[in-house]
DNA sequence: AAGCCGTGGAG
DNA sequence: TCTCCAAGGCT
């Protein structure tokens, strides 16, 4: 491949076919680092009214290091893969105490930051700071499998070696971040799952289309299936307030907050299963007493169908919830249910709920006391 | 290294 | 409806 022919012919299409993208205007380290972080495993079209949202609130690494995680998880709600928030604030917080609030230049100590792996380094130290430095992700291993005619699976750690290695030799020095986010594009708008080659700016130097076998490239490992599971969860009302809990360290979604309930298991109908759960998680006998919705959502492989019931207690008794299963709880107005970060079902439900509010009063408190 | 962590859009 | 899979990292 001659490369100074592909790195200009690359660079020409990004000039002229780049998206307008936020961090791109003002790529200076600090928000680099945070739109690499949302954008792993996420379309950046869903990143870019985050990252404004994040850049208003915490402009800086000086306002982030001062934040707190509920607000953090809240302004990440919805964006999925919790645990980059998180790592988010711990690199804060080194960054605070080891480098004064100042983001290192050094790839090695940039890959040193919790949630920071080779592939954001490498797109980092590029980025924002202009050293050649390979940043390989999907998008990347895809262009080469197809440049190259790749045969081996794109995952196998080999394959991942022999693109950094030939990114490496590619790119410019006057352009080192242009070139790996014009790969990276290239990949999202061009070479994408389903390869439009007519478009395409490097087609001449691509292996696979020469060999007209760019639609079987890369070859991808065998899928995993999806796991079906039924899930109940209840809303239980008293004096106006809703029974809420934040879940623990180690769960999914740990921080975030949801609604008690869980697993259907075999035999159970979804009604018994809420009660049984709610006299597991927090001590309190309920009856689900009225089906409000049906929400379908999905978490990594599985699948899941979440019964959603209006709850009553049985009997007379002030209800203590004591929670077994919940780093902590209570009851909250349905108004502050808007503050606290929901896996994406329970918020579905909530927004469920609201829409439906007149017409079916779930928060209602003379309704359910 | 193989499984886990979320979500929603595309086809 | 259902599968695939994103600007991945951690354990």
């Amino acid at each position: 491949m001659d490369g100074n022919l592909f790195t200009s012919h690359l660079l020409d299409w990004y000039d002229a076919n780049g998206r307008d993208l936020p961090w791109r205007r003002e790529p200076n380290p600090y928000r680099v680092w945070i739109s690499e972080i949302m954008a792993q495993q996420t379309q950046l079209d869903r990143v870019v009214g985050y990252f404004d949202r994040w850049m208003a609130r915490y402009p800086d690494l000086q306002s982030l290091a001062l934040a707190r995680e509920e607000d953090v998880l809240k302004l990440w709600e919805g964006l999925g893969y919790y645990s980059r928030a998180r790592n988010i604030l711990k690199s804060a917080s080194v960054l605070a105490h080891a480098h004064g609030c100042v983001f290192p230049s050094d790839p090695i100590a940039i890959r040193a930051l919790p949630g920071v792996g080779a592939y954001t380094a490498g797109a980092v130290a590029s980025i924002a700071f202009g050293l050649c430095e390979p940043a390989v992700d999907a998008n990347v291993l895809r262009v080469f499998a197809r440049l190259l005619d790749l045969d081996a699976p794109v995952a196998e750690t080999g394959v991942r070696q022999t693109v950094e290695r030939t990114v490496r030799a590619l790119i410019p020095e006057d352009r080192p971040g242009d070139f790996n986010q014009a790969l990276m594009e290239l990949g999202a708008l061009v070479c994408a799952k389903r390869p439009r080659c007519g478009e395409c700016p490097v087609r001449a130097h691509c292996l696979a289309h020469a060999r007209g076998v760019a639609d079987s490239r890369p070859v991808l490992p065998p899928s995993r299936k999806a796991i079906r599971i039924e899930m109940a969860t209840g809303v239980l009302v008293r004096h106006g307030r809703v029974l809420i809990q934040k879940r623990r360290p180690g769960d999914v979604w740990p921080g975030l907050w949801e609604f008690p309930g869980g697993c259907v298991e075999p035999g159970e109908t979804p009604r018994q299963a809420l009660a049984r759960e709610f006299r597991e998680e927090v001590e309190l006998v309920v009856e689900p007493v009225e089906k409000i919705t049906v929400v379908a959502y999905s978490y990594t492989r599985y699948r899941v169908t979440m019964h959603c019931y209006r709850c009553r207690l049985t009997g007379d008794a002030e209800p203590v919830p004591v929670f077994n299963e919940a780093a902590e709880g209570g009851f909250v107005l349905p108004a502050q249910l808007a503050e606290y970060a929901f896996p994406a079902g329970h918020r579905r439900l909530i927004e469920f709920m609201e829409r439906d509010a007149r017409a079916a009063g779930w928060f209602d408190a003379g309704r359910h006391d």
